[in-house]
DNA sequence: AAGAATTGATTAGGTTACCTAACTATATAT
DNA sequence: ATATATAGTTAGGTAACCTAATCAATTCTT
């Protein structure tokens, strides 16, 4: 093994480490837990105006928690008046949650934040370095899911 | 705000979400939580043969939490024989934490887990791309300690 | 020198973010 | 009709922190 590429390896390892500790993913709205912001946020992705709403397993598989998991944020945010939960009309065991517009409003806050301090990186970088960073990140994501690390 | 770089930011944000639900930080050895093992690794970075060990307070600013945290992971890391704690000669309030022959080798082989994982990402992205994003990442990670939300 | 203020670490109690085992209801396979 | 699989839920548990309170030691002020 090349000792400038185990160099390379050391310093990814140091800044993947640092950035992991930043708060970035934090929830800024009081009163709403990180997780559950990002369920809101994958509820929303996948709630359309003529759309049932999103199954607990189809949350479960985007934020990469287990189905209790799940249940549990959703539980919270149905007694927010965040989310609205409904049988599906075809197969009566699947539990589809939808976005209420208070819920909307909520996300709508919190995603403000996070477009703003992009935003803000991207003006940082320079388009063509974000662009390229994007790029690289995805290639990690693919890198990570291949070795199976993703979600042991 | 131009519409391209509004993309670039959504698509940083979703990659970076994605990323930071892997597992990658987490500790490969059986009964060594993930926390302790950061912990070994940020004393045994401190720790020559003469040296005195790392103080409580600096491992709680390397880690970027409380000293109540880090008291309790020393704690730990002390019943399991990988650490030892000594009083400091100069200022009896400070408590020095040095590294066990047992915790270096139990760092070395989950050390040794985390460098061949990066070594593989080195291969697969190559070396200039590899350091292009160590660069990159070191730029969003100035950012984010610009802007504050690296530890609330 | 004595007292007040600050500093460093520790303990105890709490929240958040998950996990798993067990269970119920529903759908599918035999 | 019965057995098996699937989807979601509940309950109990762990890990990874946080804060408030406390105590001992050091430093600062008078």
């Amino acid at each position: 093994m090349d000792d400038t590429k185990r160099k390379a390896a050391k310093k990814l390892v140091d800044v993947s480490w640092k950035l992991s500790r930043t708060n970035w993913h934090q929830s800024p709205i009081m009163g709403l837990r990180s997780s559950e912001m990002w369920a809101l946020y994958c509820i929303n992705k996948n709630t359309g105006s003529d759309s049932p709403g999103i199954k607990v397993s189809e949350i479960s598989s985007f934020l990469r928690v287990t189905s209790p998991s799940v249940t549990q944020l959703v539980n919270s945010l149905e007694a927010q008046g965040l989310v609205l939960r409904s049988v599906d009309t075809e197969d009566r065991r699947v539990v589809r949650v939808g976005i209420t517009e208070k819920g909307e409003r909520i996300l709508e806050k919190a995603a403000g934040t996070f477009h703003r301090l992009f935003e803000g990186l991207v003006e940082y970088l320079g388009e063509e370095n974000t662009s390229q960073l994007a790029e690289l990140l995805s290639k990690v994501l693919t890198y990570f899911d291949m070795t199976e690390i993703s979600r042991l």
